[in-house]
DNA sequence: TGTACATCAGTGAACGCGCGTTCACTGATGTAC
DNA sequence: TGTACATCAGTGAACGCGCGTTCACTGATGTAC
């Protein structure tokens, strides 16, 4: 039983080996199986196809993704802590994640549609998640529930968007998370100059 | 020689027509030859490849944006009517263009290297151009020059992520047109507080 | 511990098909007179 | 305006190759006794 478990660990490295250099959507069974060192029709064993792959991949990609964030916030109760603190957690995660990190930046675009939509699930529940955090902040009452929810947001796109630049130029790590910072900064005085109109 | 430029637009259309549900790096010159009605040999008589053909959508997709860009500054000369003025031309041009922006989003992240390339050196651009019209805007200098490009670069990501959205949920424009406004408008709350360090 | 057996991960041949690219060609378009 | 000619967009056959998927198979792994 344990072999089988070890042939699926080496299809999904693969996987995440070939989505280096282009999406899911470009890639074949026979691609996937010529990497692993498996015969193609040995792939099923495993996945119905290279879309339940992406699926399996999606899972794993936002697993410790997950854990990471809850960590993250047990660690900076304070909102300024924060925001100063989970950017260098956030480029020690893509750098030591980067596989999983290309990986659902591109599908997250361009993977197949169950893939798209799983990506999509993922980032909403991260979204929830950060709005109830922000709630338990002292001072978070000037939002109304409904603007918590669109800070949440908008601070999780950017963290998207700053993820992004850190995979497209790995080099630039230190620059792109200096001016990320500044950006960030922009962005919370922003929130803590905001009244939501009652 | 007029009949060669209708094919040539042809072939894009078609390319455009292809890639609304999966990426260009996913389909082939011989599908792209089918959806057109020509044989796939005559595509060489306009394009090297795909990928070239690619660049060329490049090229017309933010022709047109950016001639708009231009005209929503020149009649919003107050930064406040610019905020609120802009999402809904915003919303309006991926209406009318929404094979352009499918493209663009898709393509940026998951193209063949040039055409990724491209769309990142056109979207630098604009946020260039955007830097030195926020220039202009009395009060700015309370932004020193770095914070400005800095400024202007959140501004843009912000305008992708809810491009993005229009083009994912083309149903729920409203929805994210308002939600988008707030959110612009909490960005702003930002900058108007903002104090660049001397 | 040793043996007989069941399970099932991985094999290999085969299929019809679409792929990018080559080449020599044909015939429509546009021009020179 | 009419004709003879050059250009070159589009054709069609052909190539070797990789594709997903089927099927009957083999032999390693793990279990029951």
């Amino acid at each position: 039983m344990e072999r089988k478990e070890q042939t699926r660990r080496a299809i999904l490295d693969a996987a995440l080996r070939l989505t280096a250099d282009t999406s899911l959507v470009a890639i074949s069974l026979r691609q996937v199986a010529k990497e692993v060192g498996i015969v193609p029709t040995a792939f099923y064993r495993h996945f119905d196809s290279v879309e339940s792959l992406g699926l399996a991949l999606v899972d794993e990609s936002f697993e410790s993704l997950r854990g990471l964030l809850r960590e993250v916030w047990l660690r900076s109760p304070q909102f300024r802590d924060y925001i100063d603190g989970s950017l260098p957690v956030l480029a020690d995660h893509v750098r030591s994640h980067r596989s999983h990190y290309t990986f659902v930046v591109r599908e997250r675009t361009a993977g197949p549609p169950l893939v798209r939509a799983a990506i999509r699930r993922e980032i909403e529940l991260i979204t929830r998640e950060l709005a109830t955090d922000v709630a338990r902040v002292p001072g978070s009452d000037a939002f109304s529930t409904d603007h918590l929810n669109l800070l949440a947001d908008l601070i999780v796109s950017f963290v998207v968007t700053t993820a992004e630049r850190f995979i497209e130029e790995p080099d630039a790590e230190a620059r792109i998370m200096a001016e990320a910072r500044t950006q960030l900064r922009m962005l919370m005085v922003g929130a803590l100059n905001w009244r939501s109109p009652r």
